[in-house]
RNA sequence: GGGCCUGUAGCUCAGUCGGUAGAGCGCACCGCUGAUAACGGUGAGGUCGACAGUUCAAGUCUGUCCAGGCCCA
């Protein structure tokens, strides 16, 4: 063999003769330009015989006959770019889509979005308003102007939907994209429809009178998911409302009438919404708490007696004296004078409502000493709880605001038609002035408002629609909150993940009302139901289901286009149990009926899809479902309003496993500011999309995760050492052709290849349980502590001499090219849920693909299994061996000049011969010295060797260096290398 | 105000049944120059949010408080 020499020595130049690494797997990732087109390739990926191609029909085609994974998507609103919260949501669930399907399940993926509802509705009519083309809306019939904003909205929701999809796309989730479930196509609305009409059929859905949250802005009731709560100023004031006969109240103080004080007793009530007062019709009082009669400045006035000193102090008063003490149930059915309202007033649509029951003390059981003075103002028209009271004792319902937040005709002159914004400070102008305000201050308090307007809500009652949550079902009686709270409960039916996820729906499903459905807007599905010519409301299961032959047919357009006697074409009163009378005995006919105009509440909707696409599209096969992954916020939402649904139609939850992630905050825990989270364009054109994912599969996502331009540059620079890690293994594997099944034969048990061959055994089943368990983080921790420390530290450095030097078919190369061959191949596919792209770009380059071939790729693959050999089980005694060998090493070159590792030599007392089986050379290379020797006895020596020759080829100074025929000076195993003697 | 959750090194996180606090990143220093916009080695760095309690012993159990998040009132 000849080869170059060196100028200067005139010795050989040996750097030819190695076998240095050499790859066309590229240092840099260049992420930006090449994921693109690694999209492009995989779009063009055949899926067997079926029409559709590209990697999610290929990989469906390729599980078909595999056991399935069900697993559903949570429908995004359809509004908007995508943001950090979808970046992390719709990672985790394609990280559950890809790892289920490495792991040999068949997954398909739908994914879906929320169509319909207030956000878009409201974008659009802004849009129409400035426009100028909102005034031609107004010269339509109503159902032609819904019709008209309908379809508006469907072009809107529909181009968002695209922008939506091709971001997530760009994020590399799989999913059947050709066929997503959209809120607004037919199937989905009759899907949601059988849903009601189970639900009626079950007896739990009513129309009924009821306060709700009601957005005065947009002149709709609201859910509980469509409120968000916000710092807000009010003004919080305490009243004195007049006892209409004192001595009435002084006996129930027990003052003997001598000493009765000679100043008419008041009650002080507590509001932070004076302008509900005027709905006023009760006090509560709560019978076991003491109240006292006290003299504040010359008033007489009842406050609970634990109050009166904060109440007191609060106004300033300066003369405070407490006269008398009592009970609360002393107090009950005292009457007293409405500061502002003669009579008690009478409702706008009820006048003949009973008001012999209004203005006295009752007793109520959420009356607490927390706050305000221990009697509290009751207005059944504007709270919940004010609402049950005077169910309870007989006060009429009485809501003199209208819709569009005004007072109505019943309240005093100087309130007609004032917005109850407006009246708060008047209101409270007026009672100062005629002396019934006992103190009043703004102050500053968390506040329900409305998701979208971002305006203040009030509680309003109103008549809607009702799903019932304590109303036995037809079926066996249970309540929805009965199975509900079974279905969380100890019958373990719903897997939580993180398991608290339990106790916290648990809480929300004790206390949650009855769900109010019903919406007053136009882009949603219409609630089927029609008015009877009494006023009456009719909508029974049968009729639901008539209407929705219809819908399926036309789309819930049809509700607008058609006139009742159409709509109902397909049903018959005679065979419907639940038809009202009039209809049953034709003394109604159909074109006697007027259609409602409410519409679904949007949860109904997405709360449905268990029915309207997973039972629906599988024929009842993919149900109950495995999966439902989402944010902790859904926990109310999502999770709660499918659970109801499911429970009153099936009478089993929808799900068998819930998961929830946190949310995103700043680098400082805070909450995240809306521009902050915008932003993720910019995100994929700076890092990647492998980087993004990266960094998602690093998260803790089971709480709060803190997003910072700094994490995203850290996981850019822990994906370069996974890539170089990569791509030093394939650049030693250029020259290594991989046998068809890798044969572990000739593998030493002590060897260090078998060591890392164990090594890669326990990593992938210690991913592979990770990937199960949704514990990606554990998953992402494992490789990159592989590839770091396993790898490139250990194994890889230890190795570096035999491949670079060894005679390039040695027994001893080939064992660990094939070992890296293994390994690389392994890693690539568990990186491949992760990073998408750079795990098909190394498993393409290791297995030499051209870049025109398209068909060959890691994601069509599988997890990797173990590898069947054995590992020397003194392993771990060794490795401690070695950290004291490299410590004692790193202190001899600290104290002498030495600084080359290769300068140094070893000797390891091993007395019991714990190591004797291994190869000191394998040890020799994992420390990086030229010589490893056990000894019987003695202590651990680090020796000098600079005066011992060192190999021109590998630099070691072993104890075979010499001078060669080639006038090189060379160990022997270098110099059998280049075939020399 | 209530329910659920979180707080451990500068950062991200482990820490099982209560038994002398761990890893990675970053940082500092050293080496290599045949993984080179790479690679290897060594090291510093902690009142475990605060306070009290239970215990021979508390990051871990209990209580109170502080800070933050989600959901609700």
């Amino acid at each position: 063999m000849t080869h170059a020499t060196d100028n200067q020595t005139d010795k050989p130049n040996y750097k030819k003769t190695l076998n240095l690494p050499k790859t066309t797997f590229p240092m840099k990732a260049n992420l930006v330009q090449n994921e693109p087109a690694s999209l492009k390739r995989w779009d063009a990926l055949p899926a067997n015989d079926k029409p559709k191609q590209g990697l999610y029909h290929a990989m469906q085609a390729a599980a078909e006959g595999r056991k399935k994974f069900i697993f559903h998507d949570g429908p995004p609103y359809a509004n908007g770019s995508i943001h950090l919260g979808h970046l992390m949501n719709k990672t985790l669930k394609d990280l559950v889509v890809r790892s289920k399907f490495m792991a040999g399940y068949h997954c398909p993926y739908i994914p879906g979005w929320d169509c319909h509802g207030l956000p878009i509705e409201h974008k659009v009519m802004t849009d129409l308003v400035e426009s100028g083309k909102a005034a031609k809306l107004d010269t339509l019939t109503d159902d032609q102007r819904r019709t008209a904003v309908r379809r508006e909205c469907k072009t809107y929701a529909s181009k968002q939907i695209k922008l939506q999809a091709g971001q997530m796309k760009r994020l590399m989730t799989l999913a059947d994209y050709e066929k997503p479930y959209l809120t607004f196509l037919p199937e989905f609305e009759a899907g949601v429809l059988e849903v009601l009409a189970d639900l009626c059929d079950q007896g739990l859905v009513y129309k009924a009178l009821k306060p709700v949250h009601w957005s005065v802005a947009n002149e709709t009731a609201l859910a509980d998911a469509e409120l968000e709560y916000q710092d807000r100023e009010d003004l919080s004031v305490y009243v004195d409302f007049e006892a209409t006969n004192p001595t009435a109240v002084f006996n129930a103080f027990d003052i003997s009438e001598s000493d009765h004080p000679g100043a008419t007793p008041s009650f002080m009530i507590w509001t932070t919404t004076p302008w509900t007062l005027p709905a006023n019709l009760a006090i509560a009082v709560h019978e076991r708490f003491e109240y006292s009669l006290v003299r504040v400045d010359g008033n007489l006035t009842v406050i609970a007696t634990e109050l009166v000193e904060k109440v007191t102090k609060l106004a300033k008063a300066e003369d405070v004296q407490i006269l008398a003490k009592t009970m609360g149930d002393k107090l009950i059915g005292l009457a007293y004078t409405h500061p502002l309202i003669k009579n008690a007033p009478t409702p706008i649509n009820d006048p003949d409502a009973d008001t012999c029951n209004c203005y006295q003390l009752v007793h109520a059981d959420y009356v607490t000493l927390e706050d305000g003075s221990g009697l509290v103002h009751t207005a059944p028209g504007h709270g919940s709880d004010d609402y049950i009271t005077g169910l309870r004792v007989g006060l009429p319902v009485y809501c003199p605001v209208l819709g569009d937040g005004t007072y109505d005709t019943t309240t005093p002159d100087w309130l007609i038609g004032m917005s109850i914004w407006d009246a708060n400070q008047l209101i409270a102008d007026r009672l100062t002035e005629s002396g019934h305000m006992f103190c009043a201050y703004r102050f500053t308090h968390s506040y329900p408002h409305d998701w979208r307007s971002k305006t203040p809500v009030i509680f309003r009652c109103t008549e809607q629609w009702f799903v019932a949550v304590d109303q036995p079902t037809k079926r066996d009686g249970h309540s929805l909150r009965q199975m509900a709270m079974k279905s969380t409960g100890d019958d373990r039916s719903v897997t939580y993940v993180p398991a608290w996820g339990r106790n916290r729906m648990r809480g929300m499903l004790e206390s949650r009302p009855d769900w109010c459905i019903s919406r007053q807007r136009s882009w949603g599905l219409p609630i089927p139901a029609f008015t009877l010519p009494t006023g009456d409301a009719f909508m029974t299961a049968a009729s639901v289901t008539a209407v929705n032959q219809i819908i399926r047919e036309k789309g819930s357009d049809a509700w607008f286009a058609d006139d009742p006697a159409s709509l109902l074409e397909h049903y018959n009163p005679q065979t419907d149990p639940d038809a009202p009378t009039e209809l049953k005995d034709g003394s109604v006919t159909f074109d006697q009926l007027t259609k409602g105009q409410d519409i679904l509440d949007v949860w109904f909707e997405s709360g449905s899809s268990w029915n309207a696409v997973m039972k629906q599209r599988s024929g009842g096969k993919d149900f109950p479902i495995d999966l439902y992954l989402e944010g902790s916020d859904q926990h109310r939402g999502w999770f709660q309003l499918s659970l109801l649904p499911s429970l009153g139609v099936t009478g089993r939850p929808p799900f068998r496993t819930l998961l929830t992630h946190g949310f995103m905050v700043d680098k400082d825990g805070r909450k995240l500011s809306k521009s902050a989270g915008a932003a993720l364009k910019d995100l994929f054109d700076r890092y990647g999309v492998d980087v993004l994912r990266w960094w998602v599969c690093s998260l803790a996502y089971e709480n709060d995760v803190k997003v910072d331009e700094e994490f995203f540059k850290l996981a850019g620079d822990s994906y370069r050492k996974i890539r170089n890690t990569l791509k030093f293994m394939l650049s030693n594997l250029n020259d290594y052709q991989a046998p068809a099944e890798p044969d572990f034969s000739n593998f030493h048990v002590h060897s260090i290849d078998a060591w890392v061959l164990g090594e890669y055994n326990t990593l992938i089943e210690k991913v592979t349980n990770a990937y199960e368990t949704y514990t990606f983080h554990e998953a992402q921790k494992l490789i990159y502590r592989f590839c770091n420390t396993t790898l490139s530290s250990e194994y890889l450095s230890a190795v570096k001499d035999r491949l670079y030097c060894d005679a390039p078919d040695s027994e001893r190369r080939k064992n660990t090219q094939q070992t890296l061959a293994v390994i690389t191949d392994g890693l690539c596919k568990l990186l491949a849920p992760i990073m998408c792209h750079t795990a098909d770009e190394a498993y393409r380059a290791l297995h030499k693909i051209e870049p025109k071939e398209p068909t060959t790729c890691v994601h069509l693959t599988g997890f990797p299994k173990k590898i069947n050999l054995e590992t020397a089980t003194a392993w771990p005694l060794l490795w401690q061996a070695i950290e004291r060998v490299m410590k004692a090493a790193e202190d001899t070159r600290a104290k002498s000049d030495i600084d080359n590792p290769l300068d140094l030599g070893v000797k390891l007392p091993d007395p019991e011969g714990t190591f004797g089986w291994f190869n000191q050379n394998d040890l020799a290379d994992i420390c990086g010295v030229s010589r490893f020797e056990l000894v019987k006895s003695g202590e651990l020596e680090i020796t000098d060797l600079r005066n011992q020759p060192r190999c021109d080829r590998s630099w070691k100074r072993d104890t075979t260096v010499k001078p060669r025929s080639d006038g090189g000076t060379l160990s022997n195993r270098d110099a059998q290398a280049l075939g020399l003697e």
